[in-house]
Formats: C-alpha cells, structure tokens, sequence
DNA sequence: AATGAATGAGAGTTCATTCAT
DNA sequence: TATGAATGAACTCTCATTCAT
C-alpha cells in the first residue's frame, strides 16, 4: 500500500506515459517535442523531468506500455487448448482491439522503437520475439493436425499475421470511423483461408 | 536532348534524392539530417541547397521517386488480360521487387509522406489512390469471373494486399539477407488462397 | 500588481527592447544579428528567445517603443490652447528630446519599420499618421487666425517639421556632443520664421 | 578612345551600379542578396563579379555614383554670382531633383554609406563635406549682404538646408506620385522665408 | 511537485565568394 | 565575358536539459 503521494506520482506518471504516446503517435519521436508532451498533460515542460529522466526514456516507458499486456493476452492464448481457427481469431482479435484501446503506444512501439538506445532496445525486442514465437507454435501444432497446409512456412506465417494486424492497425488509428469489427471479421478470414488445408 | 551541363545537374539532383531516401528510411524525416544526405553524396551541406530549396523538398522528391515508376507497373497489370491469379502474382512481385530496388524510397513514401505539407501530400495520394483503386478492380472483375469468393469485400481486399505487401517491405529493406523470391512466393500463396473461390 | 517573477519579466523584456534597439540602430535590421542584441544584455542567444519569438517581433518592439510616448506627447500638446508659436516649439522640443532619452528606438521606427511584416507596419503607421494629422492640425488653426501665411499647405508644413526633426535627430544620435538645446532653438527658429506672417 | 570591348564593359558596369542602387534602395546593403542584384540585370549571380571586387565595393560604386555629379552642381552654383535667393533654390532644385534622376543612388549614400570600410568612407565625405562647406559660404555671404538675419548659424543652416532635402528625398522616391516641382517651391519658400532677413 | 529562466548544442538555411570551364 | 557548381561561414531559431526557488 502506497502512501497517498506516492500514489499521485503514479498516476501522474501514467499521464504522462499516454501524453508522450500521443504526441509521439502524431508527430514520431525526433519530430515531438517535450513541451507538447507536458501541455497535453497540463503542466509545464521542465515539469516533465520530474517523471522522465529523458526524452529517451519517456520513449521507451511509451513503448513497453505498448506491448506489455498485449503479450499477455497473447501467453493466455497461447496456452489455451483452443482450435487452431479460434487461437488465430483471438489473436487478431486481441491485437487490433489493442489499437483501438491504448491505440497510440503500440503504433509508437511498432514505428519508433528502432530510436531507443541498443540496451532498452534488446528488453523490448525478447518481449516481442516471445510473441511471434508463440503466434509460430501456433501453426506448428496446427500443421501437426493436419488443420493448416503443410507446406507454409510457419515463420513466413506469424510474421504476415503480425503485418497484416499491423497495416490495419495503422488504419484504424488514423481513422476512427474504421469498423473494428469487420475488419477483423475480414482479416481472420483472409488468414484462415489462406492458411487451412482444404479438400 | 540536354547541354552536358544540364545533364550533369540532372544526375546530381537524382543522386541526391537517393541520398535522402537512404538517410530518411533510416533515421526518419525529423531524425535525418541535412549534413548526413550531403556528406553520402560527397558534398558539403550547403551545397545541397543547389539541388533541393528545403529539406521538406528534398522528401516530396523522395516520396515520389518512391511510387511514381511502381504505379505505373499497376497501370501495365491493371490493363493487361491475364487471369485473376497472375495478376496478383505479378502486383506482389512488383510491390515487393520495389523495395529491393528503389528500397529505401518507398519506405520513405509509407512512413514520412505524412510530414509533406498538404499540397504535396495531395498529389501524391492521388497515385496512391490510383494504385489501390486498379487493385480493388481487379478484385472486382475475378468476383464476377467467380475466382474471387462472393463474400470478399475489394476495398478490404486491396487495403490487405498493400498492407501486406508493406509490412513484408519493411523487413526486406531491413534484412538485406532474406530470399526476396521466397517472400513473394509465400505472400502470393497465402493471399490467393485466402481469398479465391475454392470447391 | 504582479508577481514578483512576472514582474521580473516584464524587466527583463525590457531590456531585451533597449539593446534591440541600440544594435538595430547602429547596423540597421539586416545588419544586426540576435547574439549582439542578447550578449548586450548579458544573456546568451538562445535565451533571447524566451522574450522574443523571433528577431522581426523584437523590432517591432523597438518600433513601437520608439514612437509611442512620443505620440502621447503630440496628444497633450495638440489638445492644449496655447499660441501656435508655442505649440511648434513643443513639438520641436518634445521631438528632438526624444531622441536624447530614447534616442536609439526613435531613429530604428523611421528607418527600419519597412522591414516589419504589412501587419504590423500598419499598426504602427496608424501612430504615426496620427502625430502627423494633429501636426497638421495645428498649422490649419494658425491659418485660421493668421499666424501663418496663407500659401502654406499644411501637409507639407506636416512633413517638413517632421522631417526636419527627423534628420536633426540622425545627427543628435550619432554625435552625443551635439548641443541638444542650439538644435532645439534653431530649428523653432527657422520653422517660425519660414511659415508664420510677417508684416 | 577606347575598344569596343572597354567600351562594353564600362557600360556593363554602369547597368551594374545601377542595378545595385536600386536593390540597395528598396532593401538596404545588409537586407540586399548579389543574386538580386545580378537578376536585376539579366546575369547570373557569379558573373556580378567580374564587375565588383565584392558587395562592399559595389556599395562603394553606388554611393559615389550617388554623389558625385550632384556635388558637381554645387560647384557650379557656389562658384556662380546670382542672389543668395537663386543660390538657395538653385541647391534645393539640384538636390531634389538627383532624387528623381538618379534617384536610388543618393538614397544609398546617405542611408548605407556608414557600412562602408573607414578608408573608403573618408574619401566620400570630403566629398559630402565639400558640398556642405560651400553651403555655408553661401550663407556667410548672405549675412554680410545682410540678405540673411545676423543671428543664424551657418552651419546649422547648410545642416537644415540639407536634411530638409533629405527627408523631401525619401518621400519622393517612395512615392513616384508626388509633384517634384512643388516639394521645390515649398520647401525653397520655407527656407528662404525662415532665414532672410525681413523688415 | 512544479516552475521560470536560462543554456548550449545543433538544426536548416542563406549568401558572398571562388573558380574551372 | 559569363556561368554552373561548390563552399564555408554566419545567422536565426529550436529544443532537451538543468537548476534555483
């Protein structure tokens, strides 16, 4: 149980965390700048160093809190005895709602990361390796069961699973009138088409 | 035909757009540098005011450098009578051979072409558009040929195409060691399969 | 009453007015640069710019500070009922101390003020035509009575007075031994005698 | 008698003084670009060169072009034995008129002169004070044919004499509407009626 | 916990000037 | 005689960052 001032600075914290995942959405990281960050939050841009110690690190909080719970999402999956057809649904399904809800962070995860200083880079990387690692064990078990054609490349499938909801997710976050829910519809059925053994 | 020394402007100038295509994709448009563009082409910064009035300039030429010579490829597909199938084959190969070639342009075109200022921006959405809509009649026509499964929105179709074709661009810029052949093969594989009319 | 910081920066920025102006007075605009304007302040460039957005607004700073009390000065003694005699020396006076006390901002409004944007100018233009209208003024009344001869044109005396002034004052602030009250006689001098009715 | 080529090259050179009189006019030295200056007579900026030494000494050229002749006239009519009245208009005509005629050039002398190198400047203002000084005589004589009152100064009056003229100038090359032959009257009728001597 | 003020490094851009052709 | 191309220095302006208060 925190104290009552530590808990303000979190919450503070958090603001500004989804400020800078703003702003940097909008602009990228090198065409931000901190005092946007600090007037969307409301205060002033030294202000800011009271809960980043760079611009840098704001980046990189930015991005963790980009990818952090939709890898979650993705061990829960993962770990499910679900059908193939029903993991891959979740999956997309998960990842697009993810643009939508903390929309910003994870463009910014996708688009920026590659700013971030080599150390912070490599943490983040392992979190979205295990992603795709797990998005590729997905299809192993399913060629295993005859359920997705045997010669695709599982590899070559998590990555244009990850492009696709990528690509859309781009969309959705510049266009709010986007329907998330066809386009999901419509994406897991390109991909389960595309991916399942059919007689 | 052109005096030596117009030609010699004109090789400068295309050398220079190079330059910036290769310092944008790599550090983005705000991260770039003028100094960097000029010291890949041999030239001192100043000097590439000669070539370019503004930096902003330098990425519209980039950006259209970028699509202008692979929206013409569409022009040739679109208009030409080949089967639903090949047609495909031939838009991904030529999307994806693209970044190979011009590389760093396109990716440029995709993830800086929001810093253009409106005007530019316009002109070069209108061959955007122009590519996406030649895409999506072609979705069309194999719906009515009944290649393409009734249910298959084109919009959606041709958005998911490009998507792709993005997504697996980006990786191919980055990884000069992935087998561009099998890439596009995997790609085509995958979306005729997913969207085509199966028994 | 103001805080005590916003106090302190209401100083400051006026400083940053008075070397403004000294610079642009002795190099012209065009010819002063931003670090002399901030090290004759003490301060360095860069911080300039936390008084000034840009190095235009700063002279428009000088500019209005050049005339504006000036022009205050015109309006107490256009409105007061003395002789014409006494009105001309006034204003003579008022003008020419001007340039002692103020004296750099003075000269920077008649000679750098067209380098302003149109916006601004016209804001300005509309103190000065003022001074000149009520200068005018006075000289139709003492037709009128018959003070001053009645070939003259009033506008032209305007301008003349005006520019008369104007040149001395070049002189008064180049050379700081002028003697400020032989000028100020002189010139009533030639002024009266040049216009008034003689018998 | 010169080649045709010398020949060619002194006109060149004159198109080219003028040339930069008009620029430094309108947008004073430091605000002035060579390019403007080359365009203005149809070379290109490089070529500028092969007439001037550098910008300052096209300054140069362009001030004693401004002066010259016109510190010519003076001598003729100081040298002259008209009234102090023919004298007086004589001055102001001359003056007022080399605005019209060679209008920018004067302009630049007075307004720009001081950017020039000390050396360069000191040949000039003997020049300037030559004219100055002959101004005055002319007013000494007056005195002692009693045509002007005791009590004015005669430096202060060639002073006058000139900054009315000055000020009179810019109006007129600012504004091409204005009637040069009345500023004359009115302003030889003020000077005239301010220093004489009346009964 | 927050701010006002300042800083210094670096960016884009301009421009007088040079020089081979 | 003129030009295209390049240069380098200077300039305005931006911005992440610091720190006393």
């Amino acid at each position: 149980m925190q104290s009552a001032s530590a808990e303000k600075y979190t919450r503070q914290r958090q603001a500004a965390i989804r400020a800078a995942a703003a702003v940097f959405a909008e602009k990228g990281f090198h065409g931000a700048c901190t005092k946007d960050i600090a007037e969307r939050m409301g205060i002033k841009q030294g202000s800011l160093y009271y809960y980043f110690s760079s611009k840098e690190e704001a980046l990189g909080e930015v991005c963790l809190f980009g990818i952090q719970d939709y890898v979650e999402h993705m061990d829960n999956i993962a770990s499910g005895d679900q059908s193939f057809e029903a993991k891959l649904t979740a999956t997309v399904t998960s990842h697009l709602s993810s643009y939508r809800e903390r929309n910003e962070a994870l463009k910014v995860y996708n688009d920026e990361r590659l700013y971030l200083p080599e150390e912070r880079r490599t943490g983040l990387k392992e979190l979205g390796s295990r992603y795709r690692q797990q998005l590729e064990d997905i299809f192993e078990d399913a060629k295993k069961d005859g359920v997705v054609r045997n010669g695709i490349d599982s590899h070559f499938a998590a990555q244009a699973v990850i492009g696709m909801c990528n690509a859309w997710g781009d969309l959705i976050v510049r266009d709010p009138d986007l329907d998330l829910f066809k386009v999901i519809q419509n994406c897991t059925d390109l991909l389960i088409n595309g991916f399942s053994n059919k007689k």
